[in-house]
DNA sequence: GCCAACGTTGGC
DNA sequence: GCCAACGTTGGC
């Protein structure tokens, strides 16, 4: 099972307006970037995302899994997205700072490529956030 | 609010 | 198909 981190500004959409949304889920709408296309379509049900606040917060602060997979996104049809439910939040927030920090995490795209928005999490990636923030 | 990094667009 | 110009993202 793939992981991955979606990030959301949360003024935009938040963690809490996830959680509201409950076992519905959410569309993750308005991806208009090839390579986080690319990554949405390979996204599996059952998938696990952590949940990113970009700009304010620059946190992982919960868990989404995959509901539904791979539809055309109805806000621009020739885009890709999936549904997501809120599954937990984390223990606390994992900041971008401690990610930067950590060892263990220097490889991670969040910080090598900061600017894409739907990106890969490696499973050793995944195990130390949720070790230390799960 | 600024700016660096990066992705996309469009002229050639 | 290259590359300059432009727009956007997101950390600071």
């Amino acid at each position: 099972m793939a992981k991955w981190l979606i990030k959301s500004e949360p003024d935009t959409w938040s963690w809490e307006q996830q959680v509201a949304k409950g076992e519905e889920g959410e569309a993750w709408t308005g991806v208009r970037n090839y390579g986080a296309r690319n990554n949405l379509r390979s996204m599996k049900i059952g998938d696990e995302a952590f949940f990113y606040h970009s700009n304010q917060g620059k946190a992982i602060v919960g868990i989404c899994e995959v509901i539904k997979e791979d539809f055309p996104d109805p806000t621009d049809e020739k885009w890709a997205c999936v549904q997501f439910k809120a599954t937990k939040a984390m223990a606390r927030p994992f900041s971008l700072d401690e990610a930067k920090i950590t060892p263990e995490l220097k490889n991670m795209v969040l910080i090598n490529n900061s600017r894409l928005s739907v990106q890969p999490v490696t499973q050793d990636e995944w195990d130390y956030i949720m070790k230390v923030a799960g």
